[in-house]
DNA sequence: CTACGGGAAGCAAGCGTTTTCATGCCGGCT
DNA sequence: AGCCGGCATGAAAACGCTTGCTTCCCGTAG
């Protein structure tokens, strides 16, 4: 029904071929017959089929970003950020989840993938070796998001330093219970990301000579309500934490709204840090380790715009730095003797 | 390089005319011939090449999503509730960003589109009326979301009335003066949303009897820093509103900042009201108008699958509830010549 | 005047599927 | 015994484009 390209080379009374040429702006077409064919396609409202095209020559203009969600806050920045560079090349995105162990099976065996794009991100998605290898070998040009990955060139922050540094922080203002609330252990998913912030919570207390309390460590979800959740369990506690390493700034959130509930006044009676330096935890004055957000999806990007145009390049590993954004909700630990006489939060 | 159908059918013996139905679970293939068809595919790692498929079959199994951003915390959910139907019936997402002029022309148009997608939902952007009437006539299955079009179907929620509750609200409370953070009138995108609610403030107001004051009507860009701006500039006026009504969360949790900031106690000096119930908004305590994002986004694909399956049918109009919340960030207005004793934040 | 070169345009061979139509085979029915 | 219908399979025609190769034409150099 819609034109073909067949119909426009027929009202400009040329072949096909020069229509092609004449409207992807090839050389040798002659200026008026390159007119006449663009005056033809623009009254039929000509718009070439991409599954033809993308068949005849070889490359679908589009590539795809695989995460295991959507709604969260740092999927959907790493996907903006990847928007911005790919459409810059005029590239499409496919957008694809994949949060189970048959999606990832079928991922790494580039299942639906054929002749559907031309390149592959991979955000925070737990392969397996086995699997990141046949990722590899499927000669789909590919990025890791988030992981390490052997042969695939890979873009991440370094997680362990993350820790490290976030409980470094609340190391020097004086705390020394700082409950982490992170991913299960026994995540079926075993992505690396949680437990390595975990490690460098571990090696930051280590330095310190702290010897770490299990019961200090709790799963939270990576959501507001998950480290709501956890908070509670932790200020239940006999020996509660002074301190709470939220590994991501969402649970942070949970923890904040806990406390004030409480009537704890923060960070006079509980210092709380998240990691990630969300949208809007500048406007909670939240202390977090930053990580570049956006930059991680372009720069994985960028890594694989490079991959496509220069073919198997030696696999690339780049680390983009974090930073600690040191605001209102960490501070010294409250003298336990000596009662707080801010322990009212005015908001509520 | 991959394997093709071909390929399969030699190293099974069969036709390629058999494989193909033989792998897509066709009627009429001896069980007996499917079997070695499949093993010949999965030892080959055949996948079928999507551009052939679809070009000899006319379909495309993708369908698009058009949004103006997407970072922003709506987006990302109106996009997560689509991918949730979407990919329950096997089919992809192609994510196209328009936020210009240009864009828009090109969408409606049906650039890009041709080949690529087998419908579409348009999310939040300024398309005119000769646009839409134009996308319309594309042939192409399309679903509009938070606008009214003719002849296409639509997703929205009454932002009229979203913005006379959020009026009403305050108004109850005892507030007169309240101020309206939005989007600027003169928007070049002219996008209805932002005016809808702007209009349902007027009649809230119109209703108590209070003419509405300009000067309390600022832009906030539907950002935390916008609204954090607009906040400012709200409070510096010698004549201060009693109460804010943002037009997201997000510029509501500007507003807060800004509050806090300001050692002014909220709901005690100043109440704030947000639209969306945002992820984080619980744990702020904020009082909202909440709509349901997520299901916005799947019933906009049920729409547009209902379309696909049918041809088209008579452009459904569906409307979403929304409802108050009204948690901890709105109150009484304080009476003026009695300072509050909660001047002071805890948090800061 | 012929040979040569280069730009403009056309022909036709793919690209890898799906799908229609034709073919062959077998068993059951009249 | 002769047909007929149904099932399994194959051959080949689309699907709509890109692209290598060829042809044609004309101007210039020898």
């Amino acid at each position: 029904m819609p034109a073909s390209i067949g119909d426009v080379a027929d009202r400009a009374g040329v072949s096909v071929a020069t229509v092609s040429r004449a409207l992807r702006g090839l050389p040798n077409v002659a200026p008026s017959t390159r007119e006449r064919v663009l005056e033809a396609a623009a009254t039929l409202g000509y718009v070439a089929d991409a599954r033809a095209a993308g068949l005849a020559s070889g490359h679908t203009r589009t590539v795809g970003v695989a995460v295991p969600l959507i709604g969260p806050w740092f999927f959907s920045q790493v996907l903006a950020g990847v928007e911005a560079v790919v459409t810059a090349r005029d590239l499409d995105v496919l957008l694809m989840t994949v949060d189970d162990a048959a999606g990832r099976e079928r991922l790494a065996a580039g299942a639906r993938l054929r002749g559907r794009v031309d390149g592959l991100i991979v955000v925070d998605i737990a392969l397996t070796e086995a699997q990141k290898a046949e990722l590899a070998a499927n000669d789909l040009p590919a990025v890791v998001v988030g992981a390490e990955a052997e042969a695939l060139p890979c873009v991440l922050v370094d997680n362990v330093e993350v820790g490290r540094t976030a409980t470094s922080h609340l190391l020097e203002l004086g705390h020394t219970r700082i409950a982490l609330i992170g991913h299960a252990r026994e995540d079926p998913l075993h992505f690396p990301v949680p437990e390595e912030r975990r490690r460098g919570y571990h090696e930051a207390l280590a330095c310190a000579g702290i010897a770490p309390d299990p019961a200090l460590e709790v799963d939270g979800n990576f959501s507001v309500a998950g480290g709501a959740e956890a908070a509670t369990a932790l200020l239940d506690r006999v020996d509660p934490p002074t301190a709470i390493l939220a590994m991501s700034d969402e649970m942070a959130f949970g923890c904040l709204r806990v406390a004030r509930q409480r009537g704890l006044a923060v960070p006079g009676d509980l210092s709380v840090i998240g990691v990630d330096d969300h949208d809007v935890s500048p406007a909670w004055d939240l202390t977090t380790v930053s990580q570049p957000v956006h930059r991680v999806g372009g720069q994985a990007a960028e890594l694989l715009l490079a991959v496509m145009d220069a073919g198997a390049t030696s696999p690339a590993r780049i680390a983009l730095p974090t930073s600690l954004r040191h605001r209102g909700t960490t501070g010294p630990p409250m003298v336990p003797t000596e009662p707080s006489p801010l322990g009212q939060d005015a908001l509520r």
